[in-house]
DNA sequence: ACCTGAACACCGTTCAAGT
DNA sequence: ACCTGAACACCGTTCAAGT
């Protein structure tokens, strides 16, 4: 019964997003769930988009501020990178909150992109390599980590299980001879990679492209 | 003022997509621009998510079918990715096409995933590795081509410049002590890269983390 | 087979008004 | 300062009906 504050929206956009995906997070089902009229919303958020950042910042503050400023710029950069691979699998609509807004727009992940920059700069890319670099970091952290949990419109587990079957059975069904590998690799496509995979593979892979870039420049400069 | 066929629909789709950005892309808006009633492209689509489905098709088609099989594994990697990069930069909304659907549903970028899994299944790889990875080429590819033409929401070229004007002013008149770098790079982060970095860079990025972790994994096994 | 008319259940948002 | 009521201009989609 208490009075309606920016943060007790904001976390309940989260419960619904992650419950039951972004696209179920509306303004006016926001408003129900409050026990509020949907324009009251509009006093404490510009508009739809200003709640989807608020949501994006909220998801991100916690892990932007601490910052450990020791080790080289690669370590730093895994540590950063893996950092934000872990809020993306906390909350299972973070990829697609991050994904929509505007990331500049969002405080907190404006820091990340900061912190991003100076360590890239730092291992000797010019700006404008330095600026790509940490787009592909960035959002291939979330393109990486997002990919499974996007489309479960709101379904139980028990009926994403049955939801993943189907799915597979789809692409086991496929012409064999046009898809064969498809065919061969649809249950691990399917049921994606285990946690472990993600955070040690997948932070690797993306840390590992930029490091052969860097000594690639340093051996062309040398 | 011939029938309205399937192809003519998504044609129009991705015109209006590439010009005003896909939110511009609905159905109403869709009926009127082919002086036709809006349930009338209920018979060629069971829903706007199977006309998105062939909106990504339609893009993909063409490079999908053109297949060099001829050199190691990286290189025709390296082909196949800097196609898709290609095909992202033609159509403007070519990225928020794939972002939407499920790539799977989309027929023509499942032989893109096909042969990406073969080629990186013959580097060395697990089925479950070669699935993250295969994810990492092609959504990468996806999230740094399209990072720029995101949010152009129907405005000219001229006012695209505008409005990039202020968010770069936005960007440099941020506390130059909490955001040093973002102040020193406004720049080239909001006016991107060169389109060759992309190429080039871009590519390499993605691919050399992919030739990186294919060397441990023969270093380590040998 | 291919398209229309009317209707339904949703959206986000504005603006004046209430307390 | 904080919220409501009524209204506007949109969505996607269904279903029966027309040719």
């Amino acid at each position: 019964m208490g009075k309606l504050t920016r943060d007790a929206v904001i976390e309940q956009a989260l419960r619904i997003g992650d419950d039951e995906g972004l696209q179920a997070v509306t303004i006016r089902r926001l408003a129900q769930d409050l026990g509020v009229t949907p324009m009251a919303l509009y006093w404490h958020f510009k508009n739809k988009e200003q709640l989807t950042v608020g949501m994006g910042d909220h998801l991100v503050r916690g892990f932007a501020t601490e910052e450990d400023a020791t080790g080289p710029w690669n370590e730093r950069l895994r540590r950063l990178v893996g950092g934000l691979v872990d809020v993306l699998r906390r909350h299972a609509c973070a990829a697609s909150v991050l994904e929509e807004v505007d990331q500049m727009e969002v405080p907190s992940f404006l820091r990340v992109w900061d912190t991003a920059l100076g360590l890239i700069n730092q291992a000797g890319f010019t700006y404008e390599e330095s600026c790509l670099i940490a787009r592909y970091l960035l959002k291939g952290a979330i393109a990486l980590a997002g990919g499974e949990a996007r489309d479960r419109h709101g379904r139980s587990d028990l009926e994403a299980a049955e939801a993943r079957r189907v799915k597979r059975l789809g692409l086991q069904s496929l012409p064999r001879d046009s898809y064969p590998h498809i065919v061969e690799m649809a249950a691990p496509l399917v049921d994606g990679c285990s946690a472990e995979v993600y955070d040690t593979f997948g932070v690797d892979l993306l840390i590992g492209g930029v490091e052969v870039m860097a000594a690639r420049r340093t051996a062309s400069s040398a």
